[in-house]
DNA sequence: TAGTGGTCTAGACCACTTT
DNA sequence: AAGTGGTCTAGACCACTAC
């Protein structure tokens, strides 16, 4: 068999639609042409399917061997656009079970989780930092449970301010676990923030990030400069470098503020 | 030279401290044990010298071939490590130019977004829908030039409540573009949400979202059954097929929801 | 034009899981 | 015990791009 005179074997027990065909035809039109088929267009193709209907949600796909037969490529390729689907949240893979087609298909928006200073900048607004405080204390209960450290533990507190154009951009409360970073008690956090301090002083291997809607309360509202009772967008982020607890921060974005993505 | 006397070329003309020699101990114990090295290993490996500054940001790494030489393995295992860091956003990799250590590695949060009721019933909650509204309209304006269709073309307009144990848990304000998806018109909307209607209907390959916080007015106030001017979390959604607009949609929390997330 | 990453192949062995 | 995906290899050719 040359690679010019390739027919694929199609007996999946599925009646196929005349779309279905017509896609066929161009797959076909490209493993007869190109000598090389690539893993990109069989992830389409069994993407394609599956939106198809034609290996219904929770069906099992053809094993990974068939696959490659039908594709006439090799066993790898196959592999390579499966997993990519697997990623993405098509498919669920299991070893001798085989390629399971996911009952409900969760596509993952990615967010870029950026340093102020980069969201300010992305926005073509110049980016001014303040430091409004900074001190030693004795970590408060609560704290102490959310970065799960001994309770009375050092920490180092900070309150900053991020501008963009000289208007309230971000405000920034942050807890630093000593223990972590003891460096951080001598960094220098009067030009930049503590959030790109720790990026290059303690990259973290885990974090966890929170959403959520708050009101405005009469300090918030200051600094802010707006009124009492607005609604603004808080992040809070907890961050963990091999299991050890580094920070916590809340980040208080200015009204109207708005996280996008594509996916 | 038998894979049990492997030595491995260090010179990166880089002084290594303690700690990196460490960890090539661990290293050059996997080669000389295992007969195969994973491209886990060479991952984590390299995004520990990145992280130690060994390759300092911004700098250019080895080659693939140099690496495949180093770790005494086959170039693709090589690639797919260097695959993955690029993917995490720790290296950026051209033809020709070479792999580059990131100057601001940005590390992204997948964040998944389901449907209602898959959300509340994660939560342990008993889901309920119900339709509230369902008009065949002219596109306003906004949305016209929001979803890029023609100005006044028809589309379905829906209102429609989810609740988590009876208790208001998302209000959606949804239109539908019909020329994308003319079925919908005759579609049951009374059991189950457009969301999940669409789906299946129609699945999407592209969507944007949007994240904001808002403040309740009357009407909405009393459908999540607060006050007005309550701070609420809302989520807006735009997806496309192959381009083509298929719907906007406008989704506002109960207060104190929450999007969290791990990365 | 040359150097680097991107991908495919054919084969092999391994690891996990179901039977 | 057997079947399926997971991964590695050694080699090849291609595609992009800096020079």
């Amino acid at each position: 068999m040359t690679p010019n005179s390739v027919t694929l074997s199609l007996h999946h027990g599925v009646f196929l639609n005349r779309y279905a065909h017509f896609e066929l035809e161009k797959v076909l039109f490209h493993v007869a042409v190109q000598k090389r088929i690539s893993f990109q267009v069989i992830r389409d193709e069994v993407k394609r399917r599956i939106e198809a209907r034609v290996w219904p949600q929770g069906s099992l796909l053809p094993t990974e061997t068939q696959l490659a037969e039908e594709f006439n490529c090799a066993r790898a390729t196959v592999n390579r656009a499966l997993r990519e689907l697997a990623e993405q949240g098509f498919v669920e893979r299991k070893r001798k079970s085989g390629t399971r087609v996911k009952k409900e298909p969760r596509r993952q928006a990615k967010l870029e989780i950026s340093l102020a200073r980069q969201a300010v900048e992305n926005q073509n607004s110049t980016y001014r930092y303040a430091l409004v405080e900074r001190n030693l204390v004795d970590s408060p209960g609560w704290l102490a449970s959310q970065l799960d450290v001994a309770p009375a533990a050092r920490v180092l507190h900070i309150i900053c301010m991020h501008y963009a154009d000289n208007r309230p951009f971000q405000l920034e409360e942050r807890w630093i676990n000593i223990d972590a970073v003891p460096d951080v008690v001598h960094a220098d956090l009067d030009s930049s923030g503590p959030h790109e301090w720790l990026l290059n002083a303690a990259p973290f291997t885990d974090a966890e990030i929170a959403f959520s809607a708050v009101s405005a309360d009469g300090r918030l509202a200051e600094y802010m400069g707006t009124t009492a009772g607005t609604s603004m967008i808080q992040l809070e982020r907890t961050t963990w470098k091999d299991g050890q607890p580094i920070t916590f921060a809340r980040m208080t974005h200015h009204p109207g503020y708005c996280v996008r993505t594509r996916y």
